[in-house]
RNA sequence: GCGGUCGUAGCUCAGCUGGUAGAGCCCUCGGUUGUGGUCCGAGUGGUCGCGGGUUCAAACCCCGUCGAUCGCCCCA
């Protein structure tokens, strides 16, 4: 009798969270998804750079200014396993978006460039977050920028939602998808939080944060009725009732009754949605809450309508003003963008972006705005496959699968994949002589159409069998085109 | 960083109130099938996430730990 065989110990695999991976027939439609995308992204003239996956840690915190902002805790850091003591070496960290990366790039390849610089970028970015539904720590984002010297006329900041329109409506397996554009104007709040007299930035942070959580949570939600439900140290200091009201203030608030009076009215405005620039200037500017004299608040008030104006032609409902739009980001300056299923706005934004004055100012000593939208590929392409409305295509990119009868008529087999693949087709090669079985199955398995022989004996030509409907052709590898 | 749920063959899971593990799929082989997709049969495969405890006895109870997942923070 035998003795139980040694077991050699396994490492077995394991997920790793937030980090997904495909098999192959999901990832040849991610593929298909990227070259959609780089389609749209080349046809407006865009053209593609790419960076490394690290930049300096340093060159990455220089945006923030604060020193310790929120984004440090996102970023992973990457080091050597086998670094030593007294090792002097620049602190590597992956890109955790693309856009600090382009402001890096286009300081330093400044001379090089061409003004107005218009680049696309597909790319894997990271974040040290805790993954959840529609939320990874390596994902793919397909970016494009404008960035210009000194101006950079506002024409563009249409132009990126068009781009983003036309790609999300040609993607396959979005058919029946229900997305919306949002756009607003940090000027607005910004200008309207200056003309009632809110300076300090820790409490315009929190408050663009609130009316952000407030949008996103369709009124339900209360910010700060229990503080420590929103996380320990980030007291909500806004207090709001199931209605999205503005109640009273909690007991850590830090702004008076007047103040919360007054952005219980700029959110009014902000929980409408305008579908065109008229809508959107009645509603503010004949507003007797706002001071529209603040030169901020109307400028925001401006550009918002005249991006609106520009994007008349898209379908109703596509791109709409929305007020409460304002994004964590604080480089943005100007417009910016949030995209979301309109069936279920709580998984997030598929597509954001926004305006920045000057965002190279710390790598650079010229002004360098820029408008710029990301498409978060990972995560609407995630939804879609668990949708199962993926369109999947076979596992294998091969049209035919050439049978091996036999070792002797490998050279026959050889030469027929070379003519086909002369002609276009993908062509794989059986790789032993197997019963037809086995080599039909295969083909089945990898989802390969059509099935070739090369003669017999006594045969002129070569046929093919279509695996879909059965039909058999005589052929030769010149000749046969598939149907 | 915080909270909920879960962790049994490669995959999806079953395993009643504790008595040392099962199904389907996958895979391999054989048969059937006008050259494959059907059907039938056989086989491979698990120290029940890991560690400790309770017990005569634990996949099942307790503690810890790790992992996954969902949510909060934040964000694509």
């Amino acid at each position: 009798m035998s003795d139980k065989k040694p077991k050699n110990r396994i490492y077995k695999p394991k997920k790793i969270s937030g980090f997904p991976e495909w098999l192959p027939e999901v990832k040849r439609a991610e593929q298909k998804w990227f070259d959609e995308i780089r389609r749209v992204f080349e046809s407006y003239g865009f053209c593609p750079i790419e960076t490394p996956s690290v930049e300096e840690l340093d060159a990455i915190n220089a945006k923030g200014g604060d020193g310790e902002s929120d984004a440090d805790k996102e970023i992973y850091v990457i080091e050597r396993l086998h670094k030593q003591e007294g090792d002097k070496e620049s602190r590597l960290a992956l890109h955790f978006d693309q856009t600090v990366p382009l402001a890096r790039y286009t300081a330093q390849h400044f001379n090089d460039l061409v003004f107005p610089f218009k680049r696309y970028q597909m790319q894997r970015v990271w974040r040290g977050e805790r993954p959840q539904a529609g939320r990874f720590r390596e994902f793919y984002q397909c970016d494009i920028d404008v960035i210009n010297v000194d101006n950079l006329p506002l024409h563009f900041d249409a132009e990126m939602p068009a781009i983003i329109w036309e790609i999300l409506s040609s993607l396959p397996g979005m058919e029946n998808e229900n997305i919306q554009i949002r756009i607003s104007n940090r000027k607005i709040l910004m200008g309207y939080l200056q003309s009632i007299g809110i300076t300090d930035n820790k409490k315009i942070i929190k408050i663009t944060r609130a009316i952000d959580k407030l949008a996103k949570q369709g009124n339900q939600h209360v910010i700060g009725k229990d503080v420590d439900k929103f996380g320990g140290d980030n007291n909500g200091f806004i207090l709001l009732d199931d209605k999205g009201n503005i109640s009273t203030p909690s007991t850590r608030s830090e702004i008076d009754t007047e103040i919360i009076e007054n952005i219980t009215n700029f959110i009014e405005v902000t929980t409408v949605k305008y579908n065109s620039s008229d809508e959107l200037e009645d509603a503010l500017t004949n507003n007797r809450h706002f001071d529209t004299s603040n030169q901020m608040l109307k400028e925001g008030i401006e550009e918002l309508a005249f991006v609106m104006d520009q994007l008349s032609h898209l379908p109703e409902g596509a791109v709409v003003a929305d007020l409460s739009i304002v994004r964590g980001l604080d480089y943005y300056t100007g417009t910016v963008y949030e995209t979301v299923f309109t069936d279920d706005p709580s998984y997030g934004s598929i597509c954001s972006g926004g305006r920045y004055d000057d965002l190279a100012s710390n790598y650079i000593n010229k002004k360098l705005p820029g408008v710029g939208i990301s498409i978060g590929l990972s995560r609407l392409f995630d939804r879609i496959r668990l949708k199962g409305n993926l369109p999947l295509s076979g596992i294998s990119p091969a049209d035919i699968l050439i049978t091996l009868p036999s070792e002797e008529a490998r050279p026959t087999v050889m030469e027929a994949a070379q003519q086909l693949r002369k002609n276009g087709l993908n062509v794989e090669t059986f790789h032993s002589p197997a019963k037809d079985k086995k080599q039909f199955a295969y083909a089945e398995k990898k989802g390969i159409r059509y099935i070739w022989f090369i003669p017999t004996e006594g045969e002129a030509n070569h046929s093919v069998k279509d695996l879909t409907t059965g039909d058999k052709f005589s052929t030769t590898p010149q000749d046969w085109k598939a149907k």
